[in-house]
DNA sequence: TCTGGGGTCCTAGGACCC
DNA sequence: TCTGGGGTCCTAGGACCC
């Protein structure tokens, strides 16, 4: 029996977000800025039609906001982590198998469902996510997850779609490709685009019967994988746990430039302490660490380097991952520029419970950190984040984020609550 | 003035081993 | 004079995704 896949993806997520808590921004120009107010991450259908591009700086988009009165926000990640987790736990009630693939999409496997009709399943699907969360999704089914995407991009761009399609069983699914720009194909991204219409390949069809020698020699395995799942055969199959991550990066460009040394530092241990609280959640280690720290790309002198260090006995204890960061932050800093960003990358990752101890550590020490900073991340997941942090991360944080439009946390902070005016 | 952040996988090439 | 070959591991770099 040939697997179907649902692929459920929230339409302009961050918007509609801020619009659920504001419908009055229904039916106008609404983006969503990233950190520090830097990029458009997310359009509106209508902010898109005035021509607004994704990834394009705010500064460049000044006089456009402003002429056509477009709502711009902030991102707000604490209410879009909050209303992605409302619209998956919706959505595990119409699949019992089902992967959360981006904050924003999701995978639900139909392979056997003996409902007559998939696209009726998947209006069902749409409207009652839109009457539980608030939140418009478009869904497209097809034999592979790759053609799912396809479905869902063909469903989310032409109106009479209304959201949904199925191109299972699917007699025109060649036409449908052709009518498909190969960039917008899952897998292809801008240089592969750029190579392909270099010989030719333009369309999702064209790709599609793409000899495979060929696409394996020039888009490795990875490409071939999606022309055969364009063909209909499935290589991509369902991820329903999430792997534990191979890698941790914990990044921030700063809101304004910084130059000091101690400034950098503290930085790169409020950095440390998200990674290794994310490297604990996942009950894992850490024997790698790398810190890096670049200057503004597009103004002054130029300088970036990177210094990594072993960690002989894996760990996942906060302070100790700072002092480490802290020597190889020392080793790369260089007084005199004007730091844009500094990161901190955790990698060699390992389970917790298969940690080979050396000979000088002993269980006892561990098992006192341990029950730290359990205790560290009880404490701030009950009560929010840097309800208790480290003193190196310092308090003031001159250097934060810039976030000067971001709405309020309707849904995870009691002070932000939306208020009800009956009166 | 102002340009995001966090991941995955594959490949090539060098070091090293027998 | 003659200067192998295959395997593994690691890293850097480049492609992709959201």
């Amino acid at each position: 029996m040939k697997e179907i896949f649902a692929l459920v993806d929230c339409n302009n997520f961050y918007v509609s977000c801020e619009r659920v808590f504001n419908p009055g921004l229904e039916g106008k120009p609404v983006v969503v800025l990233s950190n520090n107010d830097g990029c458009v991450i997310a359009r509106s259908n209508e902010a898109k039609a005035l021509g607004i591009k994704m990834g394009i700086p705010a500064f460049k988009c000044k006089d456009l906001f402003k002429k056509h009165s477009v709502y711009v926000y902030s991102s707000n990640y604490s209410l879009y982590g909050d209303m992605s987790q409302r619209v998956m736990d919706a959505l595990t009630r119409f699949a019992p198998r089902m992967e959360i693939y981006s904050i924003d999409e999701a995978f639900l496997l139909l392979t056997g469902f003996t409902t007559a009709n998939l696209t009726d399943y998947a209006r069902y699907i749409k409207t009652t996510e839109k009457k539980w969360t608030g939140i418009p999704v478009s869904i497209g089914i097809g034999h592979t997850k790759t053609l799912a995407k396809v479905a869902n991009e063909v469903a989310k761009k032409y109106p009479r779609y209304a959201g949904v399609l199925d191109v299972t069983d699917y007699p025109q699914l060649d036409e449908l490709l052709d009518g498909v720009d190969v960039a917008d194909v899952w897998g292809i991204g801008r240089k592969y685009t750029q190579f392909l219409n270099r010989y030719g390949i333009c369309t999702a069809l064209q790709l599609k019967n793409a000899p495979d020698q060929w696409v394996k020699k020039n888009l490795t395995i990875m490409g071939l994988r999606t022309v055969k799942e364009l063909r209909g055969i499935s290589c991509i199959s369902l991820e329903e746990i999430p792997a534990p991550k191979k890698g941790i990066i914990s990044s921030r460009s700063f809101g304004r430039a910084v130059e000091t040394l101690p400034e950098l530092k503290e930085a790169v241990a409020d950095y440390v302490s998200r990674a290794a609280e994310k490297l604990r959640a996942q009950s894992s280690a850490t024997s790698f660490i790398q810190v890096f720290l670049t200057t503004s790309r597009f103004n002054g002198p130029q300088y970036s380097n990177s210094s990594s260090t072993r960690i002989p006995t894996p760990t996942a204890y906060t302070p100790e991952l700072i002092r480490c960061a802290h020597k190889c932050l020392n080793k790369i800093f260089k007084p005199n520029y004007r730091y844009k960003k500094v990161g901190v990358m955790l990698t060699g990752i390992v389970p917790e419970d298969k940690i080979q101890l050396n000979v000088f550590g002993t269980s006892s020490s561990r098992d006192r950190w341990k029950t730290l900073m359990k205790t560290v991340d009880r404490i701030n997941a009950r009560w929010g984040s840097n309800t208790i942090q480290f003193a190196a991360a310092g308090i003031k944080r001159s250097w934060g984020m810039r976030q000067l439009r971001r709405s309020p946390r309707y849904t995870t902070q009691w002070s932000e609550i939306p208020v009800v005016n009956l009166s």
